[in-house]
DNA sequence: TCAAAAGTGTTCACCGTACACCCATGG
DNA sequence: CCATGGGTGTACGGTGAACACTTTTGA
């Protein structure tokens, strides 16, 4: 194509995807091991390059369905990583993206565990390339942004305890909450459905069961509720 | 070259740069009368494409550079927009970045005045491509930023006085602040040094000006200390 | 009956906010 | 001497944090 931008560098443009979990216990990410030089056999993110026919948000679900067959997963572009020789075969931009999913409605369903494996934020292994820096901004958003949006639902099941929200946080957060102070800000909230139902699972006595109510939090913000934890 | 991803889709990736000043008053943007295909004469922001032996970083260093002349100036990226169509003329993406600088002590320097002109945030207009999103966004970003670090001072000169911050910070977060209750949190945070001279332009009893104490900012950061406004 | 987790309120310190008067000075 | 902007303190309500005991029930 000959137009006024033709005298112009092109680039190879990636987009690579930090996939964070939630066991009940432990805020954890996906990693796979690559298969593919350079760096082959190494852990990494997943990740792919961007086709001339797709946006970014479209090739980063392209990217994790493909590893994943997840989709409506949300995900959130978060900084463009561009140093010279980041990747050793040629010289790539990645845009990097964070998604949250919950490992326990899919862990058993269509990810590939030959090639991925979950691992605890805390021990996980080195990474390729500039992958741990791009790990670590994107836990430093994710912190941020579960503090500010009730996107720390997406990590839960549909149906989820008081203590699975807050050891969420916790590990979020990285750090301990109080149980009623937690338990009460949450309720004055006043955007979760308590169920009749209740999880039998973690003791004898067994806890409600609760659901986000989406509907109500977008209702509540146009008459400017901040949501805060 | 041939290699792994000799396959793959190259691109072209843009930078551009929303450049904010602050002149006592309103909170501005500088934009530029477009010289070339396409929307040539058009209102835009500036920008420039990546060159292949150059970051991102330093493009956006580069891009700004040429057209203000100036160097050491705050910057920070904060999204990448990659709508298929957002330049009519050839598929691109587009690194943004916003910086701060203090238009007083530059007004009369080395911005190209004849191309370039600065407006207030209310009323410029509309902007080609995606420029008018990717402005909303930096704005939402500077917002936030400034609540939470000490960056507003890069839009003031180095002596300033607590009317002249005040009114910035009511142009940035677009709101009235207390005056006292304004005084009181900034000499609290305890990161200005109140210097002898007063600036005697404003009134007749004249204010005194103070200086951003960089470097007491950054001793307190360490012991734990949170900026907040 | 007992072990184990669930559920639930109160107190206090601190912070954010509202609010008004005197001061210094050049003209 | 007066008009103009500069500088300063207090009171109150609300929010965040610390803290412990009772309930339920399956084993």
């Amino acid at each position: 194509m000959l137009n006024n931008y033709s005298k112009e560098d092109k680039v190879l443009l990636a987009v690579d995807c930090i996939i964070f979990g939630f066991d009940g216990e432990d805020l954890k990410i996906l990693l796979i091991k690559r298969d593919f030089e350079p760096e082959k056999g190494k852990w990494s993110l997943i990740g792919g390059f961007l086709k001339n026919e797709e946006n970014l948000d479209q090739a980063a679900t392209r990217v994790l369905s493909h590893l994943t067959g997840l989709d409506n997963v949300y995900m959130e572009q978060f900084y463009a990583f561009s140093k010279l020789d980041r990747d050793p075969e040629e010289r790539t931009i990645s845009v990097a993206y964070y998604a949250l999913i919950d490992i326990d409605s899919h862990n058993n369903g269509a990810i590939h565990l030959d090639t991925a494996k979950w691992f605890s934020l805390k021990n996980a292994p080195n990474l390729i390339f500039d992958h741990d820096r791009m790990v670590e901004r994107a836990v430093s958003r994710l912190k941020h942004r579960t503090k500010t949006k009730p996107i720390g639902f997406e990590l839960l099941p549909e149906k989820f305890t008081m203590l699975q929200l807050q050891n969420l946080y916790e590990s979020i957060l990285n750090k301990k909450l109080d149980k009623r102070n937690f338990t009460s800000k949450i309720n004055a909230l006043d955007i979760l459905i308590k169920l009749k139902e209740k999880d039998m699972e973690s003791s004898k006595k067994g806890s409600y069961l609760y659901n986000f109510d989406s509907d109500k939090y977008h209702e509540k913000l146009k008459e400017g509720f901040v949501f805060k934890i």
